[in-house]
DNA sequence: ATTATCTATAGATCTATAGATAATGC
DNA sequence: ATTATCTATAGATCTATAGATAATGC
């Protein structure tokens, strides 16, 4: 039974993973997941109880992909915005790889709703807090400097985040659009990154 | 009757409007918007038949606001970016001022929805004819010049709308969030509206 | 006589649970 | 004996409409 077990827990989660990123929470219906999963529904509130406990444990198990291997981004004493770029790297290939509607999702349903935004930063904080402790020391560090206003730490994170998520979001509405070519796509996709992180810099300029 | 006739449409079209934006087309519901106009909510249905048209109607009249005075922008001689520019400034005025939550619906609710994102186009086609068809010689200009690859019209009032969008609403996520001061927000703001034309132009370039 | 409004309710969903039945572990 | 699964259904909504009642125009 233990077999059974985990694996239609885990087609549960995949379904309802499937069911929550393409038509976010209130769209996604318990029958439909369930239908997805090919299991009676009731099964759904079995293992997991209700939609709202469904959708965070997927959440903050996706979310932990979220960290990316920053260990050695740290030993290497980059730039500040060396160290951006590298964490925007990792954030931008976990938002574009897994799902194409991965960042309108985190914008949608995470950063724009004040009960879920607090994931994120739970999450980073719990996988990855060294890390979370040299990039705030870095920051801080060019506040001293005086290279960058005075600004909270997970404001910062956010900013960051948010932008990136919206770019992100954004480019994937254009590619499912209409007749622009993948190239174009590819382009605004390249130029963004950079963009987004001068854009930041930019407004935090004291 | 005439005239409690227009009052009360115009209530519910308020109401609606308001439940529209604030909860997006599926948490909208005929029931809250009823209660929100203080009548019946057969009356919506009365008026306008049903939800999807009552969005419809809403939305094709929301957007003619959308259409600003782009009468004197063709009349002087400005190049192809500044009268970017002037475009973006407008569209920019019409998202920011009406609701913060606008440029968050028009992404959510009208971009990323096939069905709904003629509307847009639509509403230039119908009521800026001239100056769409201007703006098209422009493109079409620098696409000869060989300054600007070659790209539908479409598509690229497209890209100019759904990336301002975004960045308004990854502003809007960011202002309503924490701790972030308005001085930051106001920055954020003057900055992305140059940002966003040179990087559609860089990523439009042959 | 026509138009506007309300009450009541049909008919579809949707979340969640109760209770019966089947599968596994000991 | 315990765990997993299914069927059936309660209880809340939600959209939409039917039919009665009130308000206005002629």
């Amino acid at each position: 039974m233990k077999i059974n077990d985990v694996k239609t827990e885990d087609i549960i989660l995949k379904a309802a993973e499937d069911e929550f990123l393409e038509k976010g929470y209130s769209n996604a219906k318990m029958l439909s997941i369930a239908r997805r999963a090919g299991v009676a529904h009731s099964m759904l509130h079995y293992y997991f109880r209700s939609k709202e406990n469904l959708f965070q444990t997927i959440f903050a198990r996706k979310m932990q992909l979220f960290i990316p291997t920053y260990e050695d981004l740290f030993e290497k004493q980059l730039s500040f915005v060396d160290v951006l770029r590298g964490i925007r790297d990792a954030r931008d290939r976990f938002l574009w790889s897994q799902n194409s509607r991965m960042p309108y999702f985190i914008l949608t349903e995470i950063l724009s709703n004040k009960k879920n935004r607090g994931i994120i930063f739970e999450v980073l904080e719990k996988n990855a807090p060294q890390q979370m402790f040299r990039l705030k020391e870095m920051l801080n560090d060019e506040i001293a400097k005086g290279n960058i206003r005075p600004v909270d730490f997970l404001d910062f994170m956010m900013l960051l985040i948010t932008m990136d998520a919206a770019s992100l979001s954004a480019i994937f509405i254009c590619k499912d659009a209409d007749t622009l070519d993948n190239d174009l796509i590819k382009n605004l996709h390249d130029i963004y990154k950079e963009h987004n992180i001068q854009l930041i810099l930019e407004a935090l300029r004291p």
